[in-house]
DNA sequence: CATGAATGAGTGTTCATTCAT
DNA sequence: GATGAATGAACACTCATTCAT
């Protein structure tokens, strides 16, 4: 629905760096690799960025900070009264189709970086965990959730098998509805057999 | 059965690759470095090795085919009727403690890497997670679990949660034993409240 | 007699690439570096000058330049009867005080630049040169100097000597009157002990 | 006199860096100019030096120390009463052979350096120096040298008209014993007319 | 007059790899 | 078996310069 199809060229670059790493890996995204995606010579990158860390840094930042404002908007878009499982579902349903959607590349960039650089975008992520701690934690306040379960624990062990996510999805053919319905539904029931 | 502690040279070299890998990321394993840490200079590992490459993958095989092993061993070293749930976390058990034991850095090696080559072990993973497969459908066809699940989705991504373990285990200072015992807790009855 | 305090702005820029030279060396001039000291971007300064090197060599030329009229002027200043000594001893004053004031950074320039542009203001220095000479050649003529010695080679040797005054001038804190008065005193009468 | 007529290879490309720099100046003297000269290809070079900073460092040692032994040499090869002059004259006469002589290129780098540069042999230049001051301060105890000049400023006064002799030595024809007579005699004596 | 944007040639440096010895 | 020495291809980055607007 946007009228100008031409993105300011900051954003193109950007665009272009994350599609080489999520395709070819961290390693290929090479200023020249990006510059040629962008017709550009590489020299010409920094005119727009200060370094090719200043690039995976932005984009890692955009990543997870979308994510972490649409998740959000989705529970705060709950009723106040929402049981836990709508809550649960509807956070979980974002975040599974955020990393598989289409464009949003951004996202799936950090499966890719080396750990070194990883490190770098900890803190925005440490925020992101927290919104999901927040959320788990109400679930057990209310008894909605079971209080067994120690969270600094569960809540990675979860995000952990949700952001494989992607590995996988384009493979197995399974749409972002069945693989959030998938996660929601053995999270909150388990798969053990009712006799 | 080796008389003597020298290992054979090929495995130092791939020890050591395996070492750096694990402790400063992929890049900061030169062909020098590695050489460096056999008392070696780097044109002669070529040797032993037809190249970089050749290290990097054996070191990968090495490590999947060695957890392989073990999660076979541990499954089928149980008595033939044991049920799902006992089948379930001895596997569990021995996958966490083996990505989390401390000299098992072989099978760390894994999330370091660039893309284009976690690509090439592809096939031995997909025998791996055909082993799980296979231990879950058994569970569905005795009963003993759920049959509503599409295997296919809940595997990878049960798998994905499990080996994320690594990356956060250290900083929440959880043994391994607690990590196998809430993935397969949650995993079997779920977290939803039993009121 | 410029009634705005407002310089024109080539001389602005001038001004900002020797004061770069001066304080951070030849290799931190930049034209970016330039441009930002007058406020502007570097592709405007070449709506005022056709080079990088047209600002240098302005800038070289007009240092030596001035250094000639001003010398010249402290020469002929003097009474047509002015002994050598005094002539001499004018003109190292000039010099030397030319070359240690503070606002004289035009005639740092010079040390701080490589060799293939200092080459192409010789010229200009073999005309300052001759001016030496000239005052040299007199002092012979009146028998006030003595003519044992080859104006060819004195002339750049002495030269030589006090170019390199501002090198030291710094940490040894001597004033340019002290600096001048050494240098006449010593090639008059040399610094042999007289019993 | 040399049986082996092959250098090392370190030496060979200190050779090189040196000679570039003298004729062509410090910013033509690139890894790749310098591995060209001894046929290499850039990346070669850092198997003999860590950097190009390191190249350069040694060429500026090798040039004053070598310098700093032999007028140190010059000067203790002389009886012990010998007189001032006579030492003088010594010492003068081999820093502009040294700085003259053909195959002494690594003392002429010295004045193509970049200011930031220089910087880094001070310490060794400032020994040298000490030499010289050594050197007048016998005289002036002697009562050989006048007493009335500060030590401080004659020396490097004196030394900087003595190392722009390369500058014009080539375009003058002088032979160093010339100019070494030159330097000594005016120092001496002055150029005063003696009526 | 000035700028935003780009270019092309070049910089120092790294590294897997090769090979004669 | 191992080394010293070299290579070639790449890399991130810099900079003087150009030019349409």
């Amino acid at each position: 629905m946007d009228t100008a199809k031409q993105k300011p060229i900051r954003a193109e670059i950007l665009d272009a760096a994350a599609d080489i790493i999520v395709r070819q890996g961290y390693d290929a995204c090479t200023m020249r690799a990006v510059a040629a995606l962008v017709d550009m010579k590489a020299g010409s990158l920094y005119y727009h960025f200060k370094s090719k860390d200043e690039i995976v840094e932005e984009i890692l930042n955009q990543g997870i900070e979308t994510l972490y404002a649409r998740v959000g908007e989705a529970i705060r878009g709950l009723p106040q009264e929402a049981p836990f499982a709508q809550r649960l579902s509807a956070a979980v349903q974002v975040h599974v189709s955020s990393l598989v959607g289409k464009d949003q590349k951004y996202m799936h960039v950090y499966e890719h970086l080396p750990l070194i650089i990883k490190r770098r975008s900890r803190k925005m992520r440490e925020k992101y965990a927290q919104l999901w701690h927040d959320l788990f934690a109400d679930g057990v306040a209310s008894g909605e959730a079971d209080a067994a379960h120690d969270l600094r624990l569960l809540v990675p062990y979860f995000l952990g098998g949700l952001n494989r996510v992607p590995e996988w999805s384009r493979t197995s053919g399974a749409s972002s509805e069945q693989i959030a319905g998938l996660a929601v539904a053995t999270l909150l029931d388990g798969i053990a057999g009712r006799r």
